[in-house]
DNA sequence: GATTGGCACTCGCGAGGAATGAGTGCCAGA
DNA sequence: TCTGGCACTCATTCCTCGCGAGTGCCAATC
């Protein structure tokens, strides 16, 4: 037996499934790739494929349908990830040229890769951890209120009202934003925090020159929005009306996937850790830690500047779907955007 | 013939279609509803109120359904906005208590309002065009970069980067932002633009003090920031999973519709002019202004600080929606949301 | 004149049943 | 190890037919 054609024969009726979306037969099969064998031979194979687990009948009378135990080897071993062509490539660099801010860069890639892949497109906002401070802004609101506004090297800005204590004076402002700045400016979120506490303490009371606690409010505020995980929840979603193409079992398949879409913290889990260097990772139907999405998929990676995954982004679909594509695009959609943030 | 009974048998079968979601029939009225008359002149009645155009018969034996005629005059004439219970009021509060900035706001707002009413939500960010502005902030990035972050009013933040024709010193710095914020700061956008233009003229060759086009380019970003319509068109979309509830018809229905939630241009227009002052606006089927959506409604209002509407908020549901629940829940979230920024 | 009971009529829907045919498994022969 | 042949399975499709909800109309009644 040529354990080969075995996998030549998976392929196919992978690829046909795909396109077809219909269970694929033996003689169908044959006609369409010339694998050079009767029906019959492949029927045998087929036999031996499902007795492994790679491919179900969904009835007696019925053609084959890959598992998912299926999908998985035929994405580990039978494909190669194409890559884009140049019109291809031509078309994602237009696309994204051309935004003016982070909130824009992650719309236009959730549109740019639900319109490739016709999938349900998911782009994670840059987390706030990974990045570093390039700048911390202080406006007087009033006497006691202060704007702290946050900005970070992935082009995230993150804003906090600040009630002082007591009033603050034009010349402490002054002088509260550059030892600020002076302490946190370039540094990552996490170190960053604490040298803001080490700040904070010279000016708690009873230290040489304590402040009444505004030094201390104002850092308070920062390290908040600094730890603010919530926000790091943060994704955009686009191409929700490819699930249309779910075709069967809107309730079983597409209403949980909405549910999902919606709730960023699942999502985000769904997605998974992100990857770096251009790896994409696959989920697969009830690989996933949900059970109610056991027919949907996952092609995710991870971006960012310089080769480190600050965020994830990728594309959900079915089960069903093509996922060399799927791949080649997350793959080229997550290194453009990466170089923009190289370049911000 | 009796006017009254007549318009009594139309909101029964609107109320029991809207809660069977399948035609009703003539007996079924009169149990159901102590209409004190009997089935056949309750069958007088629909033969009068079909001749009108208020309510058909998708086939000869079944039951009536309302038309969209029909919901209309239901909802201008036989309904009244019925409060929020305290709990329910008390729920809105809590709900939307604890938001931390505006997106945050904004994304709370859909989630609150899709689940009181179990429909598609949308909330549109505040429109820059009728915000004042609070405060400009300039960051020198490098010698000929800065960051310009635009503060307004409504707690939006736009932000840009402005590349400089020449460096630019700390002292001139401090000189340009003070101006700029001097001639912009509490304006209106719309006059904003104006008087910042006025600044950069006297900086302007071949005027005295000319600066190299320093605070010409930083003008022109923040009247660019300020006249991008584009970013007027943000909204948030959320419960997009009760579409599941639409039930018939995927593809002409519901497809359609998750199309024009993702093209957010589409999805305001669909929603309208923003009413203020309580008002809130019903469109039902066919009276919007696209075709694909006839058998959906929009419930929508406007809100902002003060009873002036900055935005526009709603929900999106089937034509066989529940009026009267719907334009409670729009009314109340809206009300509270303009309160939020009345404070903020 | 409005209301009501009666009655004939319509027609969508679901059940039951037969024909269809795609696809399979197995076996014997090359 | 492959192939052709053959019997078998069974979902799907199509048809028919009876049921019943619901209607419209009419004559009688209040």
């Amino acid at each position: 037996m040529q354990n080969d054609r075995r996998l030549a024969v998976l392929r196919a009726i992978v690829e046909d499934y795909v396109r077809t979306e219909e269970p694929v037969g033996s003689k169908a099969l044959v006609e369409r790739h010339g694998l050079g064998v009767s029906p019959a031979t492949v029927r045998n194979d087929m036999a031996a494929l499902e007795d492994e687990g790679y491919i179900t009948q969904p009835h007696t009378s019925a053609g084959r349908v890959p598992t998912d135990k299926g999908y998985r080897l035929f994405v580990d071993r039978l494909t190669t990830v194409k890559p884009m062509s140049a019109a291809e490539k031509r078309a994602i660099a237009s696309f994204l040229d051309g935004a003016v801010d982070l909130d824009d860069v992650v719309t236009r890639s959730t549109r740019l890769l639900s319109q490739l892949t016709r999938q349900v497109a998911v782009v994670q906002y840059p987390t706030l951890s990974r990045s570093t401070v390039r700048h911390i802004e202080l406006v007087a609101l009033a006497p006691t209120r202060l704007l702290m506004v946050l900005i970070l090297s992935t082009g995230r800005v993150e804003q906090r009202v600040v009630e002082l204590p007591e009033s603050i004076t034009d010349e402490a402002l002054f002088d509260l934003r550059s030892r600020i700045n002076g302490a946190a400016g370039g540094q990552q979120i996490s170190t960053a925090a604490d040298e803001l506490a080490r700040v904070a303490e010279l000016f708690t009371a009873p230290a040489e020159h304590a402040d009444g606690g505004v030094t201390a409010a104002v850092v308070d505020a920062l390290v908040e929005a600094m730890s603010d995980h919530r926000s790091d929840e943060r994704v955009a979603v686009g191409g929700t009306s490819n699930l249309a193409r779910f075709g069967d079992s809107f309730d079983t398949a597409v209403r949980p996937l909405l549910e999902a879409l919606e709730e960023h913290v699942v999502l985000l889990k769904l997605m998974g850790e992100a990857t770096a260097g251009g790896l994409v990772t696959v989920r697969i139907g009830a690989e996933g830690p949900y059970q109610e999405l056991s027919s949907t998929s996952v092609v995710a990676t991870g971006y960012g500047p310089g080769d480190e995954a600050v965020a994830t982004l990728g594309v959900v679909g079915p089960t069903r779907m093509d996922y060399p594509g799927s791949m080649a695009a997350v793959r080229a959609v997550a290194r453009y955007l990466s170089r923009i943030l190289d370049e911000a």
